[in-house]
DNA sequence: AATCGTTCCTGATAGC
DNA sequence: TGCTATCAGGAACGAT
């Protein structure tokens, strides 16, 4: 389950070992990996005839992310959008042997002039699009504020929550208000922060804004300076797990003693999505 | 118009 | 031990 720091930290290891690379090839393993008018495809060499049409023997420029998307611009007219979603991943090998268990969850291979650029995704939640400039700009517009750079101080973060009154962990992961927070972390800022899930975001006061300003920045560079969080699925491009996972304070830990008052962790369900907190640091 | 629940998918796990 | 039911969650979509 990438969420923004996983997704950046894949930005920046290929950023560093793709662009400026070309690709000359394209295999489709899973035509449903494809986007296209929010249609997904059943016909694998459509999927591929489309695939090598736009892709081969362009190259990559640069890798940019926004929330939980990744960008890689051609020097053509087009991106390529990929979404991870929960068990999506990006690796790259210099070569690789079909014949192992993982091969199972290939879904889009392509090749550039000197190693392998892998798409697997065992859930197949994950996609890819191709995008003109205008429907990326689309895209882009579309997502809220990217929590780690477009989010810069606690003015901005106020400005998003004061028109909100809904819960704030909702707010926190609607990513057309605010772009990268996923469950996880979600759960762990609002901890930091010492503020209750449930409380509707415009309640907030300046000194609260303030602290969730800033267990937000902390939860979301801590998790890219310890490799991303790993719970089950997620790995890096090179295949290297993270140790985030080591250092979650709430989350996945009912009924265990909060770290700072002892008090028993709750565990409960926010729109359908789990949700951890202390009931007595977290007003 | 804003908000909510459902859906996609399949491996892991809980419970009998 | 082995089976079945439930859970996990990002975000698009339809329903309210």
């Amino acid at each position: 389950m990438p969420e923004l720091p996983e997704v950046e930290i894949i930005r920046r290891t290929l950023q560093e070992k793709v662009s400026g690379k070309k690709i000359v090839g394209v295999s489709v393993y899973d035509p449903s990996v494809l986007v296209l008018n929010k249609k997904r495809f059943k016909d694998r060499e459509k999927v591929e005839k489309f695939l090598k049409k736009h892709l081969i023997g362009f190259q990559i420029n640069q890798i940019l992310r926004k929330g939980k998307y990744l960008f890689f611009s051609l020097n053509n007219q087009f991106d390529v959008l990929f979404h991870l979603k929960m068990t999506g991943k990006l690796s790259i090998r210099d070569f690789f042997n079909e014949t192992t268990d993982e091969f199972k969850y290939l879904r889009l291979l392509i090749s550039l002039d000197s190693f392998e650029l892998l798409f697997f995704d065992k859930r197949k939640f994950g996609y890819i699009e191709v995008l003109s400039k205008e429907e990326k700009e689309k895209k882009l517009e579309m997502l809220g504020k990217d929590a780690l750079l477009e989010i810069n101080s606690p003015f901005v973060l106020e400005e998003i929550l004061k028109k909100e009154k809904r819960a704030l962990k909702k707010v926190l992961l609607d990513q057309t208000r605010i772009a990268g927070i996923g469950n996880v972390y979600a759960d762990e800022i609002l901890y930091k922060a010492g503020i209750s899930p449930l409380r509707p975001a415009n309640s907030l006061k300046k000194a609260e804004i303030s602290r969730l300003y800033k267990a937000m920045k902390e939860k979301l560079n801590l998790g890219i300076s310890a490799g991303g969080l790993t719970l089950r699925d997620y790995e890096n491009p090179l295949g290297e797990k993270g140790k985030f996972q080591e250092m979650l304070e709430v989350y996945r830990r009912k009924d265990e003693g909060c770290k700072k008052c002892g008090s028993r962790i709750l565990k409960t369900k926010l729109s359908g999505r789990s949700t951890y907190f202390c009931p007595s640091c977290q007003r």
